[in-house]
DNA sequence: CTGAAAGCGCTTACAG
DNA sequence: CTGAAAGCGCTTACAG
């Protein structure tokens, strides 16, 4: 909200530089069209010159809306924040928010007690709409904002609240693509290391891994499939116990990048030579995978275009008094880099 | 700004239940102590049943207080997501205010543009106060924020800027206990990887690093010292870069986390073993040192307590309208794991 | 197309 | 200690 700082220049004093009423000035600021072409440009050159800021206070009182979006970080913080994805998400919303001249108004909550006092301050209308941003499974939070009527858009597909409009990248297609491309590489042996199955990320993924594997006719071996936890530390133990399990292993696809980082270090451990002996794909193409040694091939999810889109929906849906449940899901993209691509070297 | 859902409960409603006038009903609530007790516990019991929430855009229109703070994110994306440490804060600064029922409001300029108008948005009022988070020195944002007379706080030392209130941790002294650890240990030549020059960081950890060295009575020798840019991939070069140069290093101080992650990469695959032929301590402390492989010693840094540091800071200079700046440096500690801690073991 | 007027919900001098 | 009243800055029926 706008608090004008002392000698604030108000809407009465554009008006009054202009020549018009506080109406007439108060319409041309909002794009009305109703408005004599003589005195639209007088007050928008007044408005200009005076350095006219609405205040949002007033506006508020008076029009019943926020002009603000609540965004939730409803996850642990060691997880969003070891995890550049909910920044990237962030920016995005930022960006698009700020563009519509909204504001960010952004909530961490900790712990049950933070999300039962956030449940009551959102539901009070502090905010014209919600962007409610996971990565585990959180009904509860959807549910009661949903049942207190306020829009909310959702980052994942929610795994059990099947009415929400949400935001999501094409997990399994871009799995199964990581899954084609090593297949193409010549991998004969191919494991995963899927993200928790709680999550729309995991679940989605492994399904992606297990589709292509059957479209080649050749169907997923359960002991060549590890769930983990999207952490660094998971993803180097499980390619330890995998390998130690199934030396044979010479393909693999990891379902987040954190964990590839964690696989890569242990197969160097193990003194496995990537992409020659064993080749691998990651998901998210994060900054960092070009910069890995050996640089990632990685399935491009667009997330700050995810922010933006998300963003779109919530609005649409305040703009519009449209409640239709809306699902968009973006597509990926395989990057090719060394870890999967053997061209024509050898084993070290 | 609080906006009434339909049938949403008012000052004047929880004034009639109470029997009083909404003078006093808003004293009360206010915590003004010049009200009649009986007066006083009927307006509370009102107010609580009927399930009162203030309106924050009335209220705001009344007290010219926004009632919310700016925290501005002003580092490229990349950067920012890709190290907690600004997750961290922000979960700091999100609680604290959230205590005080003050919003957070998120900027995330992405460029020139963007911080214009950023900066006139802020100037206009539609915050109370500012706190400015970066690695890389501001001084732009800062200056013109300070010059329109906006209280703000930022979350390290200003390196030109000199009247700054700040919160920082004690870079110097974190770092020289580092070094102090890695003599303790026996090393006998002790190189570092600092950060960029142009951050407090960088600059401050370094100068830690000399000072040690001088205190122990072998001064710094030019050639064990690189600057990196905070980022892995910078760990791994430089730290491959540097054994080059000097394959006797024994001790490695590395300024920052992720490029440790760098460095114990590099130095794995060059056959050094860590820490019997080169021990390593880092900085930062993130809950990932504790599963890197081997754990990371670390100097720990209070991250969400300087964010909750740095809000207090801020509200005390809107509460007192007091100037005056004020610098917080917060302690650090080592934290031993076994990148450093020779126990009697021996190289692979 | 234009303006006079009401009113959003709160806080706070002011008077008693 | 308490209340009646004014007013923060804006938008929007309403009347013309």
């Amino acid at each position: 909200m706008t608090i004008q700082r002392p000698g604030a220049v108000t809407l009465s004093d554009v008006a009054a530089a202009a020549q018009v009423s506080r109406a007439t000035a108060s319409r041309v600021l909002a794009g009305d069209g109703r408005v004599g072409a003589g005195y639209r440009s007088a007050v928008l050159a007044a408005a200009q010159r005076l350095g006219y800021v609405p205040n949002r206070a007033a506006r508020s009182l008076r029009t019943r809306r926020s002009g603000s979006v609540g965004v939730v970080l409803a996850e642990p913080s060691a997880v969003v924040f070891g995890n550049p994805f909910f920044g990237q998400l962030l920016a995005g919303i930022a960006q698009s928010l700020n563009e519509r001249d909204l504001q960010l108004t952004l909530f961490i909550p900790q712990n049950e007690r933070d999300e039962q006092r956030l449940q009551s301050y959102l539901a009070s209308g502090h905010v014209d709409g919600v962007l409610l941003t996971f990565y585990q499974d959180r009904d509860p939070l959807y549910e009661q904002l949903a049942k207190n009527g306020i829009p909310v858009v959702v980052n994942a597909r929610p795994l059990q609240a099947s009415s929400a409009s949400y935001v999501d990248a094409d997990n399994e297609g871009g799995a199964a693509m990581a899954v084609e491309h090593l297949l193409a590489e010549g991998c004969r042996t191919i494991a995963t290391i899927a993200g928790p199955l709680g999550t729309s990320a995991g679940a989605e993924r492994l399904a992606g891994f297990r589709r292509a594997l059957q479209l080649a006719g050749r169907p997923a071996e359960e002991d060549l499939i590890r769930v983990g936890d999207f952490t660094t530390r998971s993803g180097r133990e499980l390619t330890v116990s995998l390998l130690a399990d199934r030396p044979d292993i010479d393909g693999l696809f990891v379902a987040g990048e954190l964990m590839a980082y964690g696989a890569l270090s242990a197969l160097h451990r193990m003194g496995r030579a990537v992409p020659w002996d064993v080749a691998v794909v990651s998901f998210d193409d994060l900054p960092e995978a070009a910069t890995t040694d050996p640089p990632l091939t990685s399935i491009h999810q667009p997330v700050e275009q995810m922010g933006r889109e998300m963003t779109r929906l919530l609005l649409a849906q305040l703009d519009d008094d449209d409640r239709i449940p809306r699902q968009v899901i973006l597509g990926t993209h395989l990057v090719v880099r060394e870890s999967s691509h053997r061209q024509g070297g050898s084993s070290a």
